[in-house]
This record gives structure tokens, sequence and C-alpha cells, in this order.
DNA sequence: GTGGTCTAGACCACA
DNA sequence: GTGGTCTAGACCACA
């Protein structure tokens, strides 16, 4: 569930590599490396890129199709939503998680959000 | 990858319940619900409560052992560790990962620290 | 499988584009918006006004061709065919897949046709 | 986008197999022929039963998991949601659908209600 | 060239 | 036994 910063696909770890994928595209358009209706590398440039499978491609781009935040166009390709609110939308549910989640982890371990200030300063 | 915070366990999710279990339990234990050299619930009794197989169960507790932070007495039960540092170095190396799993999180939507700062003001 | 009754092209479905034509132009001249011999736009014209490669409206206006509801006259145009019992013959047998699909939909959700007209009412 | 009636499956037609599989699976489902909660049959025995591959089962099951009509216990198997709301939901949502489409697909052919009342009587 | 489906087969984690 | 992932490879429709 979290969205890796790297570019690298991590192999022999327990997290699919379908959604090593999806998290990676999924950052890239949102930090907007991938332009709005901007077109994503093709399934197959992609797998050769990444060194895997084309059909594992396949399923992360499904994923994202799927999500909304990208779109496919027949026999052209997959590309970036054209829909911007989408996308902030997209961002705040996620940021919204992670902050929940963050919070949620550090009760869980008995650790105070102040405790956490405390250390980082 | 995260811990519960919640004591139920959820079936219908990917993450594997024996490490839910697992995360229910450490969680305990961090936040001192289980005392130092206390007791757990045996095998059984937590199994029939969560209504998941023993097997399951066992599984999470020599997990739990495998870390040291419990450790089981035959014919008795699983029981938390007495060795308080341990327990210290635990909470410690979550709340690293933690820490770094939050900052990873929000560099990969492209949200910096300072903003959300600035929203949770 | 449906015939659309929108003018618009719907890209990111699974649906061909050239079928979607073929259902547009064919709708069309079933509702006798296109008369009895009457010329259908060029294959050009109507590539620009839908915003589609000229090749996918050659190949529908090939297939209505096939199916006999359309003429092509070299170096003029596609026409409307000026046989109005192949259209009477065409508007059947659309209206009896309609129907069967219907009753079959019906079906295949435990919905029956009395409850469908119960609830109409 | 239509559920098929008969419980077999069509190889070498155009719809994929495994939106067949889906199709087939939900009309059971709301037609009551799989109880709530009910377990469905593994991966493996549909696909030994319909005579083709699991990798395609798997992928229709998939589907309608994320449709929430059907859950996954891990290692134990795919069963029918619990939730009587969400079935009657999904059969409402479906049944408008279908007349949607029924009347659309009429005006599309220029007949009216009236007419096929009239022919069907 | 683009995506979509399907198969055979392998390997794995989980309950 | 149950589902999940991945690969290699084939075949197909579409734009």
């Amino acid at each position: 569930m979290t969205l890796g910063q790297k570019n690298e696909i991590i192999f022999k770890t327990g997290y699919p590599i379908y959604l090593q994928i999806v998290q990676l595209i999924k950052g890239r358009i949102l930090r907007g490396e991938y332009p709005l209706t901007g077109k994503l590398p093709s399934v197959r440039a992609l797998s050769v890129i990444l060194g895997i499978n084309p059909n594992t491609v396949q399923k992360a781009y499904s994923e994202l199709v799927r999500g909304g935040l990208v779109v496919m166009k027949r026999g052209i390709g997959f590309f970036v939503t054209d829909d911007r609110d989408l996308l902030e939308n997209e961002r705040d549910r996620l940021l919204e998680r992670i902050l929940k989640q963050f919070l949620n982890d550090l009760s869980s371990i008995g650790v105070s959000l102040d405790q956490v200030k405390e250390r980082m300063s």
C-alpha cells in the first residue's frame, strides 16, 4: 500500500512486481513526471526497460486504468487522465491515508506525536 | 507492513492473518497492555476469540518467539520477555521504520513535510 | 452489442471504434435521418468530425457495404441503399435481437417480465 | 455487458472467456443458486469443470471480488458476500442498466415501445 | 505498433 | 488444498 520512491523494481520481495509497477507509475503521475494526457510507455517497451514479462506490466496498467488515473486508447496506448480534479482527489486521498496510517502506526507502538517531534529536533 | 491498532482480524485483506496477529500482540506488548513476564492468551483461547485456525495463531506466536519478544515455557504457555532493553530496542526499530516509511510515502506523492505541517495547522 | 443512441464515439471503452461507427450510421439510416439513396458523409469529413483515423471510418463503411445497407459509388461516395425491403428486414432482424437479449438479460438476474411491468407502473 | 443465461462457456466468440465466467457466476448468485456466504467452486475445480485454464478462472474471480459480490478468504476459498443489501443494489443496478439499454436500443432503430407491445400480442 | 486474451507450467505463501 | 504471481509464448483485433 506504500508508493515506492525508487524507480527500481525489487524482485524477490514479498510485494508483487505488478503492484510495484502500479506505485511506480502512480508516483510519477502524481509528481507530475508524466503530464496530463501524456502517453505512458507502451506495455512492451516498459517490460523491456524493467526486464519483466509484458503480462505483468499489462496487469499493472489494468490496475491503473481501474483506478481512473490512466485511460487506454485502443490501438494507441495508455495515457494519463485529462481530469485534473481526479488527480488532486487521488493525491488527497493518498495523503489522508498516509497520515492516518502514520498516526495509527505510532499509537500502535505506544509512541506519541510529541515524542516524535522531540526526537526529530 | 502496518501495525494494526484495532483488535480485529481482517480476513478479506491480502495481508496474512498470522502477521496481523503478530502485530496485534506486539502492539499490546509495546503499549504495556501485557506486562513484562506476563502470560499471553493460550493458543486455543486466542484462536477461539479471533475465530481462526489454531495453527495460524501458533505460527504467529512462533514468529514472536523468533523475534525474542515472547518466550515459550513448555506445558505452561507463552510469556512476554523479561528483557526490558529488548523491548525498547524493538520499539526504536519500529519507530525508525515508521518514520522512514512516512517520509518515503510523502515524497512518493510529491508532498513535502512542510506542506503536511501547514495542512495540519 | 448495443446500438448507440448518442452521436459520440467513446474511446476508452472496450467496444471497437469502427463498430461504434457502424451502429451510429446504421441507426441514423433506420431512423430515417439519412433518406433512401441519400449520400453519407465522406470518409474524410466523418473522420474529422469524430476525431478519429480515416482508416477506422473506412473500415466501418466497408462493414456497412458488406451488410448491404450502404453502397459505394467509386469516385463519388457512399450512399444509403435504395432497397426499402432490405432496410425493413434489417430493422426486424435488429428488433428481434434486441428483444431476445432483453428477455435473456432479465432472466439472467432472476427478474421476470411481470416484475418489470409492475415496476414500470 | 450482458449476463449469459446458459451455463456453457462459448469459445471462439469475441467475448472473453473470463468475462463469460464473471457473468455466469454473477447470474447464479443473483438468482440465488449460490446462497449468501456460500462457497464458490475452487479456482481449480471450476477450471476443470469448464475445461479452461485456472488462470482464466482466477481472473474472473478477481473481477467478482473487485465488484464486491464475492469475498476471498485466504487459504480457504471464494465466498458469496454476506451483504444482502449489496446484492439487492447490484440487482437493481443491473436491472436499471438493462431497461435503459433496451429503451436505448429500441429508439436507435426507430421503434417505439408501443410498436413492441403491439408486436408481442 | 498497440493492447487483450489465453494456455501451460512453475513456484510460492497461507490455513 | 486454497489462492497469487510470474513467465514464455502464442494468437488476435484494432488503429
